[in-house]
DNA sequence: GCAGTTTCGCTACTTGAGGTATCGATACCG
DNA sequence: CGGTATCGATACCTCAAGTAGCGAAACTGC
């Protein structure tokens, strides 16, 4: 089956361009400052043609982190060696302009949202637990305890209060979690 | 100097009650939508009155959750012991019903909200921060990585995911966090 | 009792943001 | 050229935070 092209007019491929403005809208402004309307001016776009493509602002931020932080980087090693390069590789994402207040805005707008939940559910966090859990070899539970952990940890240090996660602290948490490593 | 009262008609005392509202209100339909009018109603008391004496539904929240932790309890044993058992009176204290919610609530409301960061770090955070730093004698910054690790954890949980912590997770946190104490 | 002051509940309003509806114009297919 | 779907633009709806103004009520001091 050749991917045959639906009828009617095309989508602009404009979907890097309302990427990049939307991590740099929040980035400058905050995730509340960060408005529908003001990404759509930053990136040169209606605003209607933005809700054409996602169904609400959450939707578009879960898009642009997915879209941000791509597959998981999975070396071969130790367990360990897994777990350490899986930290550090998200903490320096996490640390990226504008990444930080994105996920920890649209983690805050999923709570009172079923149909965001889902969403970030199934294209964001069920695709690294899983990654992570086959890689581990470990239960789901503990693999989501650590997950917890990690991705807490990272969003209240960076996401809530702002603050950098200096190389001491991301030492610390990496060898907080590998050590409860069997 | 006696107590002298002010002129004009003295305030009712409905703080509890409103409090108290609040967390139900909270609990039934969490952050967002526990709007406070609905708080109002369900405390039987005007809008008007609750922004009489909290600037913000921010500020209502901090100083509910305040009255619900109360001083952290601190009983006399090892450093270890400590931390344990602070960290189990807080993963208690955040499972009660609505104090999860509001907590991660109020802490995203803070985010792009400079007045309500400095009422949520002076009221709330610093407290407990300084009272944990005196009795474990480490310095400023190992008590606060601990702190933003623990409170990570919990609130990524309970409040974002709103999933419960088990007996087993929080048994796992705590040594995780005591491991790492000197 | 009465004037002064402050809180009370009530209602109406302002502001800002998410999201929708409509419309003429445009781009692609057959 | 007809059919279809997207484009930008504008206007609109809804809901929630927070404010303003009002008459009534509760307290103090004279």
């Amino acid at each position: 089956m050749a991917p045959t092209r639906p009828p009617g007019r095309p989508r602009s491929s404009v979907d890097a361009t309302v990427f990049a403005a939307t991590l740099r809208t929040v980035d400058e402004l905050g995730y509340t400052h960060a408005t529908v309307d003001r990404i759509a001016a930053a990136a040169g776009v209606a605003k209607t043609t933005i809700y054409r493509r996602w169904p609400s602002k959450g939707a578009l931020i879960t898009a642009c982190l997915v879209d941000a932080f791509g597959p998981l980087p999975l070396e071969s090693g130790s367990r360990a060696e897994l777990m350490s390069s899986a930290i550090r590789w998200g903490a320096a994402k996490i640390s990226e302009p504008g990444i930080g207040a994105a996920f920890a805005g649209v983690f805050t707008d999923a709570i009172n949202d079923p149909a965001l939940r889902e969403i970030l559910s199934t294209q964001l966090q069920d695709p690294y637990r899983l990654a992570l859990q086959e890689a581990l070899g470990e239960p789901e539970t503990r693999v989501l305890f650590l997950i917890d952990v990690v991705i807490g940890t990272l969003l209240h240090r960076m996401g809530m209060t702002g603050e950098p996660m200096v190389d001491a602290d991301v030492d610390a948490l990496v060898e907080m979690v590998v050590r409860v490593l069997p």
